[in-house]
RNA sequence: GGAGAAAUGGCAGAGUGGUCGAAUGCGGCAGUCUUGAAAACUGUUGAGGGUCACACCUCCGGGGGUUCGAAUCCCUCUUUCUCCGCCA
């Protein structure tokens, strides 16, 4: 969430900035710092009242110290007023802090000056595009229909044994999955990101660090009897090992890379767009986190785009980079760029990574700081991004490698598969 | 799942109703000494709110209660440890 002292000092700049996700927020600002007001105001009266009574209680000490009883009880009789007044006020704060709080929640983060305004995807600007479009044989099949001639991937079967959107990896396909895994990994942590296994649940208060919570519970699944979440993306459990902490300055950069399923409800998207592995309820990720230097972390955000580049040229998929634009911009993200491979079977662009600077939107949630050099305690930036996501890459390996005798592994996938084809 | 013990500052660890935001040690930082470093010595060193700055307020795992007053007493939740049971 958004620093109330920033909105305060900013106002009309959060407002204007806010115009470029397409919403006024000029209310809910507003809102904001009057609430803030009141709460400040109130604190202000709560915090004299209990110096009142703070001062009383000692002096009742002193004087039963001194065995004089009579005083004692007189002082004692005038702070049952004192403390009826703090009781009240310390609810209507509490009530002030809390409506403060959730209309803060509901306010999103601010984007980066270089975020194109706009309302949907339309508006996303591409800015970078590489790769050859393949040439495929006539009669050329969309991933779904591949993985059932081939016989790796049966979502029949997932739909079986749990629902529509598990897929079951089979055979080659299984292998292939787990060798893009591996060479994600060893990609991540050659560039300097340490590598994690991280629960795949959560609770409730990772969910509201990361900004998974309140808003979006509808999107995760819920484990009610033990009242955990599971989780949508590494990067909820990664993140959250850095709620409440205050790091030291020379730990900067922390660079994190953590390979999980990831669970999503993905309540309301149905249609022809998420068919195969297009969109599914479970999908393996492998993310990589950055914790960074205020100054730094835009550095860091391009250092993350030029890695994944790497690893889409290494692969020799066609690919394109957007910036994404205000209005298809997530509620936490400062800036974004999305990762497209072009499916060259489906003719259209599928995401298979977003990367994302939220700069001190996560780190306020989460009160994760470092102290400067001066001693005082700042937020730090965070940041992610896919690196990258399975099913998408599978799907573009799928039908852009693939031929009429079966489908070409890509040659630095070979030594992680132990074979060339699938045929 | 059952029985018991515990949770205090970066770490270790005192503190069982008032003078405790908290002894002491270690660590960190600054300084003295030194050519430099180490050692020794001196000082300093939790977080949040609030203020121009002070004052002041809150926080001893979380929440609630008793009391004029709670780290300290009571309730509750969570977590950790030990023992038993179950188990990949």
């Amino acid at each position: 969430m958004l620093q109330v002292q920033f909105i305060r000092e900013h106002k009309e700049e959060v407002i204007k900035k806010l115009r470029v996700r397409d919403i006024d927020a000029t209310s809910m600002i507003e809102e904001v710092i009057s609430l803030d007001e009141e709460r400040r105001s109130l604190q202000t009266e709560l915090d004299a009242t209990l110096a009142e009574s703070n001062k009383l209680s000692k002096e009742i000490g002193v004087c039963f110290k001194n065995g004089e009883v009579e005083k004692a009880n007189e002082l004692k009789a005038k702070t049952g007023a004192l403390k009826e007044t703090s009781k009240t006020l310390n609810e209507k704060l509490n009530e002030k802090a809390e409506e403060l709080t959730e209309l803060l929640y509901k306010i999103p983060n601010v984007p980066h000056p270089s975020v194109p305004e706009g309302k949907s995807d339309e508006d996303n600007e591409e800015i970078f595009k590489e790769g050859d479009v393949p040439t495929l044989a006539e009669g050329a099949l969309p991933h779904w229909e591949l993985s059932k001639k081939y016989d790796i991937i049966d979502f029949d079967l997932g739909a079986k044994i749990t629902g529509a959107g598990f897929p079951v990896y089979k055979g080659k396909g299984a292998r292939l999955q787990r060798a893009l895994i591996a060479y994600f990994l060893d990609k991540n942590t050659e560039a300097g990101y340490e590598e994690y296994q991280v629960p795949h649940m959560i609770n409730e208060a990772s969910g509201y660090g990361t900004g998974q919570l309140p808003d979006k519970e509808g999107q995760m699944y819920h484990v009610g009897m033990d009242d955990l979440y599971l989780i949508p993306t590494a990067e909820v459990p990664v993140t959250n090992f850095f709620r409440d902490e205050i790091i030291k300055e020379s730990d900067f950069p922390i660079c994190c890379t953590a390979y999980t399923p990831c669970f999503r409800r993905e309540a309301g998207s149905y249609g022809a767009h998420v068919r195969g592995l297009n969109r599914l309820h479970q999908f393996d990720k492998v993310e990589i986190v950055r914790v960074e230097h205020p100054e730094k972390s835009y550095e860091a955000l391009d250092g993350m785009v030029e890695h994944i580049k790497n690893i889409l040229r290494e692969l020799k998929l066609p690919y394109r980079i957007l910036r994404l634009c205000g209005g298809d911009l997530t509620f936490t993200s400062a800036l974004t760029y999305d990762f497209e491979v072009y499916s060259t079977a489906q003719e259209r662009w599928l995401e298979i990574s977003s990367v994302s600077n939220f700069e001190t939107y996560q780190a306020n949630r989460l009160k994760l700081r470092y102290k400067d050099e001066n001693g005082k305690n700042v937020l730090a930036h965070t940041l992610n991004g896919s690196s990258l996501a399975l099913p998408r890459v599978i799907a573009g390996i799928l039908e852009n490698y693939q031929t009429p005798k079966g489908i070409k592994i890509p040659e630095v996938l070979v030594s992680y598969t132990g074979f060339d084809m699938i045929s």
